[in-house]
RNA sequence: GGGGGCGUGGUGUAGUGGUUAACAUGCCGGCCUGUCAAGCCGGAGAUCGCGGGUUCAAGUCCCGUCGCUCCCGCCA
């Protein structure tokens, strides 16, 4: 080994201790007679002192050295005089003094700084992204990663839970999220897909006997990407037989209010966690993943309004639409422009405008309080709580759109207000989701969640009558506003997959060339089973306070789906093509 | 596929159509034996993402394009 000890793990208990200490020169304050060195490694940072009183040569070697040079030192620890004691570092009570200091490597000066977390061009970042993992947050970030995992490997394996693994080549399923396609090069014309998730695999562990399993599993969709989707992520795909929809969710709130105090010890996760209906989700806070940091809950005032003489408000309830309303505590004063820019997020969402109501010492404020009755008024602020200082505001449209600008506008004012604690988790469940959702431009049912869902059994019998009354046996865990888990407890009798196979669509060839292998896996004694399972790229990131997945992904892509490192995608030689019978088109097409 | 934001020395930024494009930091050289993103002195470093247009004059205005990013669509 080059080193005998980390740079970051060094302590007041190793004074006296002569150490040997490799890593990279993060910071070099050159003082003539005497060099400070910060060296960096995984550990952390410490300070190296080379005096040319205790070594003429180390002092000479340690002139050259710049940023980011490999370097290794030997040397003796020492505590600091009180005086200079760092209070900001771990190690800053301690100091190494060298005798030797060896160049391993030399480094270019890098593009950007390494020593401090200061904004950089992300394009930059991700092009020399071995440079960005360096970086203290990167690093942090990595490694609350890698502990997050081990905790659920841990946890899960406890509980008597399998790790399995599944193949990365299987089958596309043109249904869901577009597949990443690999061309078989022994079969002309034929085609591997990677895997949007191992669902039908992880049914078919469960068919084969193994009862609870879980992976890490790489999952991989080929659609446009946002801060928290990337086309290739990390899934804790997770399955297990003979059990119901509570066994599920107990034991995965068991195991994340374990695992943030563990892993993230300065945070707080809130326990038990709220279930809520999908429809109660939509009415209360108008998504389905609903940020329960904080409250300012949709207020309905459909009923209260649709009388009203504003044609807005009764037009709007005539059409079987709805009104809907925040009281925004404090924002009474709000001006034109903050109006302007909240009206605009709401339109944004598709809302044709926005009646805001200023509750102020001079009575109610607003465009539209001239074409509001005192009857009007009064059902407002009855109906909202509305009182001096706040403001009011309300959507009239259909139940989507009201739900979209409301929503939007609740996250709005959560960041203006800082209405939320930084370090607090709070997970939910959303329950009783829709089975299946009309698809407008196709003209036919799409499954929900996907269609191995179970149907819950009281609405089953409507099932083939009415698909819009029936509920799923599906679940979503949600974490401060963001979808971070989804599952369902899964059917296993055939011929209730067969019959949503119907609802859907499916041709009897259809089912048998696509799904085939599932209905006969089915009909040989399936046991009942259902899972979940939860996206870690965007546990970790709200774990790590950050905005994207990724930073907390080692070689993420841009949004544009391209590695900016390697330049991947890229041109693959003729050569390959022909092997892999295939014929390119070109970029017109 | 649609909409918004950003792009100026290595990095982060300032820059009202008008002088030699400014500041900080980093980099290079010099001085310096106790600093904490050390300090002081000196130096190099930019065809203002790219292409076109308007204008006597464009970093600045207009059009297009490329890249990064946010949002909608999409993500069973």
């Amino acid at each position: 080994m080059f080193k005998t000890h980390s740079c970051g793990a060094l302590r007041l208990d190793h004074v006296g201790t002569t150490v040997t200490l490799a890593g990279w020169v993060h910071l070099r304050r050159d003082f003539g007679g005497v060099i400070f060195v910060v060296m960096r490694d995984r550990e952390g940072l410490v300070q190296v002192v080379i005096s040319a009183e205790v070594s003429a040569e180390a002092h000479k070697v340690a002139s050259e050295v710049r940023s980011e040079y490999v370097i290794q030192v030997e040397g003796t620890i020492r505590a600091r005089p009180t005086d200079q004691v760092n209070p900001d570092w771990p190690t800053g009570e301690i100091e190494v003094a060298a005798s030797t200091v060896r160049i391993l490597n030399t480094a270019k000066t890098p593009p950007f700084y390494i020593y401090e977390d200061a904004q950089v061009d992300e394009a930059l970042r991700l092009r020399y992204r071995y440079l960005d993992l360096r970086r203290t947050r990167m690093q942090r970030n990595i490694i609350l990663r890698h502990k997050t995992v081990q905790f659920i490997r841990h946890y899960l394996d406890a509980q008597g839970f399998l790790e399995i693994e599944t193949p990365q080549l299987f089958k596309s399923t043109p249904e869901g999220a577009r597949d990443y396609l690999v061309p078989s090069r022994v079969h002309p014309g034929l085609f591997y897909a990677l895997p949007q998730s191992p669902q039908q695999l992880k049914q078919l562990l469960m068919v084969g006997g193994y009862e609870r399993y879980y992976q890490i599993a790489r999952c991989f969709r080929d659609e446009d990407l946002r801060g928290d989707r990337q086309p290739e992520f990390t899934q804790l795909d997770l399955e297990m037989s003979f059990v119901h929809r509570d066994d599920i969710l107990d034991l995965m709130e068991a195991m994340f209010v374990a695992l943030v105090p563990a892993v993230t010890p300065q945070k707080r996760i809130l326990s038990p966690f709220p279930r809520l209906s999908y429809v109660e989700a939509l009415e209360r806070y108008g998504t389905d993943k609903p940020d329960l940091r904080f409250g300012l809950e949709l207020v309905d005032l459909t009923a209260a309004l649709g009388k009203s003489e504003f044609r807005v408000f009764s037009g709007t309830v005539a059409n079987e639409g709805r009104i809907k309303g925040l009281r925004v505590p404090g924002c009474a004063g709000y001006s034109r422009r903050e109006i302007d820019e909240i009206t605009e997020v709401a339109k944004h969402a598709g809302a044709k405008g926005l009646v805001t109501l200023a509750y102020t010492v001079d009575g109610i404020k607003g465009p539209t309080v001239k074409f509001l009755s005192e009857q009007d008024l009064e059902a407002i602020a009855e109906t909202t709580g509305a009182e001096e200082g706040d403001l009011v505001c309300i959507v009239a449209d259909s139940f989507v759109v009201v739900s979209a600008a409301l929503s939007a506008l609740r996250l709005i004012f959560r960041d203006r207000l800082n209405l939320v604690d930084p370090d607090l988790i709070a997970m939910g469940w959303v329950l009783d989701f829709p089975m299946f959702e009309w698809n407008e431009t196709e003209e036919r049912w799409d499954a929900a969640h996907h269609p191995f869902t179970l149907p819950r059994p009281s609405t089953y019998e409507a099932m083939l009558a009415d698909p819009t009354a029936v509920l799923s046996d599906a679940y979503d865990l949600v974490c401060n506003g963001y979808e971070i888990a989804s599952g369902s407890i899964r059917v296993h009798d055939p011929k209730i997959q067969l019959d949503i196979f119907r609802i859907l669509g499916y041709e009897e060839a259809d089912i048998q060339a696509r799904f085939g292998h599932m209905m006969e896996a089915f009909s040989y004694g399936a046991p009942p089973h259902g899972g979940i399972a939860p996206g870690i790229d965007r546990l970790v990131m709200l774990l790590a306070d950050a905005t994207s997945i990724r930073d907390v992904i080692a070689f993420p892509k841009t949004t544009q789906a391209t590695d900016l490192m390697a330049d991947a995608p890229a041109e693959v030689s003729e050569r390959q093509l022909r092997e892999l019978h295939i014929k390119l088109l070109g970029t017109d097409t």
